[in-house]
DNA sequence: ACCTGAACACCGTTCAAGT
DNA sequence: ACCTGAACACCGTTCAAGT
């Protein structure tokens, strides 16, 4: 009668990516992740050691479709900037998951396949190794820190964020304008649009630094 | 007799940054700053609306000084990327300064006098307030992820450093060269040098991008 | 074998009360 | 004016007990 398998590991890690989509990670907790799964909290540690180890199984989960469906026939410039579009979504899903990239390079089988993609596409691209695996780097870093800076805004509501963005801009307007002048002129195109937004914006300016052949795709 | 004034701002974040140097970020609540501080932990309430105008605080301290001597007479671009390189060593130094910078700017004077001098130098390249704003955003995303990566590895020691790149390059070298062609042929060049050079590297190709008038200041 | 529920040692924060 | 201390609503985690 009774029903026994309730709990795996994949309904834990499935249930807690759909908990920290809808509520945020900071709201993550275990006693919540119980609730959402109908048992008591505790039960999660049948299957976990602790909370770390079920954020990496989590991570895992996030990064192994990274490369999955990247376009083949696009240009190198149009998948390498969705590769780390990609990758910082995940990252700002899980900041954990940058807490991890922190401690080392991926060195794992999705995040090798995610640093041979852009190597290949940069290659594509006309650079020689020593140029793509410097590029390669730049990349990495600045998706990593833009995932950093909005971790903690992508927690809010959108009100909420919306909200904190306006505040942030009305900070810096509201400077004395003799001793910040640009800052009260660019106040109203700080922290504009999405984060995503701005991010776009500086990966394609660094890739216009990084140069290489224009993309063989077909122009709009 | 009773010595009244036991607590400021200043006395807090000293003593905040004192117990973080200790114990570690991740360490950091009020109630052990309370017992260092030898008050309970709710005084603080005093003088920080809640804890994180507390970490912006002691961000903005961590950050002082940092504008203070930057060459007056230099072309936009050496400022900037000196200002960056800057920031980027204090982030580096100071770990715990990254995790306060995600919960969003400081918003005190100092990070307003880096903000401020970031803009006014893109201004003196050309910009105007919409692409110096986005450009500024990219520019500090870069730095803070430069940093985040590098934390880690800055802590060790130099001989520990070394042999941690020789690994990391080595798992890349030796990965399934059918598999993981590129990874491969960039080994060698992958977590080369110091991560400043390659952060200047990366740096250099963001400033390409961002474009902006040739530096007035003479050639070598 | 798997889950529960009480318990422990923590958090940030509020607020009435003290001096 | 400044600080205390109890209280509230949370955390992650352990462990004996249930089924």
């Amino acid at each position: 009668m009774a029903s026994r398998p309730v709990l795996s590991r994949d309904v834990i890690v499935a249930a807690s990516i759909g908990l920290i989509d809808r509520d945020g990670p900071e709201r993550f907790t275990l006693r919540r992740l119980g609730r959402a799964l109908g048992c008591d909290p505790t039960a999660i540690y049948r299957h976990f050691r602790d909370k770390d180890e079920l954020l990496r199984g989590i991570a895992d989960e996030l990064i192994s479709d990274l490369t999955a469906d990247l376009p083949r026939d696009a240009g190198w410039r149009a998948v390498v900037a969705e590769s780390c579009v990609r990758l910082r979504r995940a990252l700002v899903a899980q900041p954990h998951l940058a807490a991890f990239a922190r401690s080392g390079p991926p060195l794992h089988p999705n995040e090798f396949a995610l640093t041979e993609r852009l190597l290949a596409e940069l290659h594509r691209a006309g650079l020689a190794s020593r140029a793509a695996a410097a590029a390669y780097h730049a990349l990495i870093e600045l998706t990593v820190g833009s995932a950093a800076l909005d971790t903690a805004v992508e927690a809010l509501t959108p009100d909420e964020r919306v909200a904190t963005y306006a505040g942030w801009r009305r900070a810096y307007s509201t400077l004395d304008p003799v001793a910040h002048p640009w800052s009260v002129a660019a106040a109203d195109h700080l922290y504009d649009g999405t984060a995503e937004d701005r991010f776009r914006y500086a990966l394609d300016r660094l890739l216009d630094g990084i140069g290489g052949v224009p993309s063989a795709t077909p122009g709009p």
